[in-house]
DNA sequence: GCGACCTGGGACCGGTCGGTCTCATCCAAC
DNA sequence: GTTGGATGAGACCGACCGGTCCCAGGTCGC
């Protein structure tokens, strides 16, 4: 059971580009053999089916996305540059993720008519990923240095979005500045509309 | 040359659903058969291949997008009021176009990989959308009704940006607020750094 | 009302799809 | 070193894919 588990990996971490590339239908079976060097058997040993597969892959491709959009993020404490870090990241370490651009919106589209299983999976990601994000928003509150009158869990759904809607534009247009265009903005916003004002005497209203 | 043009017609309007929930692989020609009630024969009659019907279907789901985001715009004076209501349509108007989300951001996701041929089709509607949104940008600005530090480009890129992330994140949510909450956002973002201020006698600083 | 052409049906095509199954081989525990 | 289960190859399956083609019938211009 050991060498089997490596194939099985192997196959996972194979097979997940292509799937982000092309999506579940236009994945097809050959493809994968292809990517895997194995051959139908070989790949039908491990997986009871090609959702499976697919499953794995997309959670493989997600959590490899999910690492480095919040790598070197946690030693930060100040909680709004924490954020906007986590911001920064998702514009510049894009190196070392899955080709084909951001899985949660790939499969999130991809599995927009059929396909449940993958769409529960691409919902649960992108939970996971507001989650991780409101609950920095929340500390920052509880220490001060977030308003009180930010909303935690819109924050982190603007921040969500606008990073995947500049994304979908900048690979359509094959640009990088829409990206960072969405990224200058959220900084601003964070800076001037999230992060708490230092306490001024005498200074009362906003 | 009558009848044909008009099941043509009828058949771009029918299959136009299916391509935009389905995306290019996943809509079989027996899906379009059904939805049509045509055979295989009679589709091929009117379009040279499966690509052609695609494109055309794209064509046709995208004018009824931006008819709707451009609804009742025209009439608006002010161009940051008009932007105003560009965003907000996005959100409101949104009976009566294609089933299945935005065909840009559908098609987008859809024809990453291979498809050149629908790829350049989503190019240009996005620099169309674009270009309308940048041109009113310009026009507010030569008008003295937005900032003259506003880059109209970058304005019209994050506001597409947003509002199609945001319904990216909508739709897999099926939770209307994600698109509520940028288009409030798109909103305030116009309202205090887009619009130009009132000339405030004696007023110099920001 | 006739003839020509336009239209759509549906059988047919080769290819590929996802998936199954058997069997030889490999590997690892004993 | 032997043996039994784990592993992967690849032939095979029925279904369905996009696409072609011919023919019957409908729809026009005249």
């Amino acid at each position: 059971m050991r060498k089997g588990e490596q194939t099985r990996q192997e196959i996972i971490r194979k097979a997940a580009p292509i799937f982000n590339q092309k999506g579940y239908d236009g994945a097809a079976l050959s493809d994968l053999m292809r990517a895997t060097g194995l051959e139908k058997g070989g790949i039908y040993r491990h997986f009871g089916s090609k959702q499976e597969l697919a499953g794995d892959a997309f959670d493989y491709a997600w959590k490899l996305a999910m690492d480095r959009r919040f790598e070197g993020t946690e030693q930060i404490r100040n909680t709004v540059d924490r954020l906007k870090q986590i911001v920064r990241n998702f514009r510049d370490r894009r190196t070392g993720v899955v080709p084909g651009g951001c899985p949660l919106l790939n499969t999130a589209i991809d599995s927009d008519d059929g396909n449940p299983k993958l769409r529960a999976k691409a919902r649960l990601a992108l939970s996971s990923w507001l989650d991780r994000m409101e609950s920095i928003a929340e500390e920052g509150q509880r220490r001060g240095e977030i308003r009180s009158d930010v909303d935690s869990g819109k924050l982190a759904t603007l921040i969500a979005s606008t990073l995947e809607g500049s994304h979908m534009v900048s690979r359509l247009q094959k640009n990088e500045e829409p990206r960072d265009l969405a990224v200058r903005h959220l900084e601003e916003h964070l800076e001037t509309k999230v992060r708490a004002r230092k306490a001024k005497p005498g200074a009362d209203k906003s």
